[in-house]
DNA sequence: TTGACTCAGTTCTAATTTGGAACCTATTGT
DNA sequence: ACAATAGGTTCCAAATTAGAACTGAGTCAA
């Protein structure tokens, strides 16, 4: 299987990857969380290649992930935005960084702390669960074939638990 | 820049990405949450090469991700599970998920779907603030350096506002 | 005891993707 | 006129990937 063709798969995780699962994709998205915008702090940012930044950035506009719009005529310039469906991979953004805290930090402990501006804490946003609000793990969710994949995979059977 | 040298920035999604960001990773790990652990299995399930699976499968392990444990004698045969650092990253493959449902699904909706044991309903997991339980997303959070990063980089700062 | 089969890989080659340097275009500032 | 700034594009060598074929240890059935 090709890699192009992953967004064809019935699966959302697949479909999501096939926008943001390129190298440098990632991290162009972490520097628009920050506040990044242009070519030139993308790029000085991230030391990739202004060739594949270009790529990556034009890919995301394509998908609707990043905006491209002037900041400047004469000569004309462009920025890139979040949209609101670049925006919601925020929670994408946060496990990564939230894994990386915990598992991959120095001893100096996190690159960069987080403040809730809802109750003013350093946290790290964890996942939980919309309607009773309980924390989540792996363990406690269980998973079960949607209309979609009835559809087209009846067959298919997720284990019961995860041990 | 080269791509296996992001591990080694001051920056907590690209040393993520440098365990988890290459092409087909999140994928195993899809495969992994829902009950997978054996080659051939992820092999008939991804469709990518044998090789490649043997690659990613290899340095998952090394990094701690997924143990090789042994699940017969003669002929000696191994499986791959999560260990604890493997299902931390629970809310990375969720959140692909949840953003793949939303802008990613095709009309007959989610390819599966989640039930939360915990209070029985059918839900998708969000990020919440562990301290106050708010759901949180991009504009809730505030970004500051942490010690990591003033001993490192002394003059970085982020922008204030998410626009 | 031979031959087919299973599982978990490894090896090989061609095709694709990437990284890096150099170049291009439009405009402003000196 | 000339350098500087911003945002790219072009080119090529090097690295990575996909897919098919092969390996090796052991089981099973005739």
């Amino acid at each position: 299987m090709r890699w192009r063709d992953i967004g064809d798969l019935p699966c959302s995780v697949a479909r999501a990857l096939s926008v943001v699962g390129d190298r440098w994709t990632l991290l162009v998205l972490r520097d628009a969380f920050l506040g990044v915008r242009r070519f030139g702090d993308f790029h000085a940012d991230l030391g990739t290649s202004r060739h594949r930044l270009a790529d990556r950035l034009h890919k995301l506009v394509e998908h609707g992930v990043l905006a491209r719009v002037p900041y400047a005529e004469r000569p004309r310039r462009f920025e890139y935005r979040l949209t609101e469906k670049g925006r919601d991979l925020y929670p994408v953004v946060v496990s990564l960084t939230r894994w990386g805290d915990r598992w991959m930090a120095g001893r100096d402990g996190p690159p960069i702390e987080l403040v809730h501006r809802g109750c003013g804490r350093r946290i790290m946003p964890t996942l939980a669960c919309p309607e009773c609000g309980e924390g989540v793990g792996a363990r406690d969710m269980q998973v079960r074939p949607g209309r979609a994949l009835r559809k087209k995979a009846p067959a298919w059977r997720p284990t019961e638990e995860l041990r």
